[in-house]
DNA sequence: CAATTATTGAAAATGATTTTCAATAACAAA
DNA sequence: TTTGTTATTGAAAATCATTTTCAATAATTG
């Protein structure tokens, strides 16, 4: 998905297309790795100087509410996002570098089937996520 | 594992048993909820008045640190803590009233080979939770 | 019991996020 | 294109969670 398709999203939504929020969507839609709203701010703020953190952080809710981005889970801290997955896919994070890709194919339903049965929940979601390190973090 | 044995941990690693990780340590021990720090502040003040929030900070973190309890990750927050499992086991947390069961079981193994082997990671870690409704919760 | 020293809670400090607000920029309609 | 409406902006202040500082106190050890 493209940064313009996120503009048309956040337009087709009601809301305006402005410089600030052109420049945080490029940052975040640009980048591999989680982004932290000081670190979308920091990197955003080289092309677009005028740029307030409390927008960040207002844009950054609004591609959330959108599901055009999505926060990610860490030991370290929980305030990052990175773009969302399409369809079901779980993220897989380098420990090292923050490089992130998402894989699909997981097969946890006759997992949640006998849990569900187990334990008389009635299961509704899940969360997976792994984390190692990627090639280049390897060899280096 | 009882508090008493959460209590020697404590003990045995250098730490002083006092009232307030007493109460701190029945506390969280006795939920089968994940709770906050202020939430663990209002139960524990109900049996000693005279804690201090910052000492449920403290012994939250030190019994983090010798792996007693775990911090819970939700959609809503990650401030919430738990007993920690034992052995590889993973969460599952009613969405309705928080009650908290784990489970043990999953063969994740195939999927993470498949996935080292198509991204080039090594993986070294996974999360996995599952989340839905409590029998009672399905029922009521 | 006495001496040492970890622990305590209050208060202040910090850091992240949210709210408030007046100025401005986006955009729909003319 | 101009104009009017109104969403959006960034600065500053407010709020909320967590951490640090500190002097008083309580837990341990001998
Ligand atoms: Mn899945
Ligand atoms: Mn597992
Ligand atoms: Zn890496
Ligand atoms: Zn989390």
């Amino acid at each position: 998905m493209s940064t313009t398709a996120w503009l048309e999203q956040l337009h087709d939504n009601g809301y305006r297309i402005t410089s600030a929020r052109r420049v945080v969507v490029d940052t975040v839609h640009a980048s591999t790795r989680a982004l932290t709203p000081i670190e979308v701010y920091d990197k955003a703020r080289k092309k677009y100087h005028a740029l307030g953190l409390v927008t960040v952080y207002r844009t950054l809710e609004k591609l959330e509410e959108l599901h055009l981005i999505q926060r990610v889970h860490q030991a370290a801290g929980c305030q990052a996002f990175v773009s969302a997955c399409h369809g079901h896919q779980h993220l897989l994070l380098c420990q090292n570098c923050g490089q992130i890709v998402f894989f699909e194919g997981d097969d946890v339903e006759p997992l949640i089937k006998s849990v569900a049965k187990k334990t008389g929940y009635e299961i509704k979601e899940h969360w997976l996520q792994l984390f190692g390190l990627c090639a280049d973090c390897r060899s280096n």
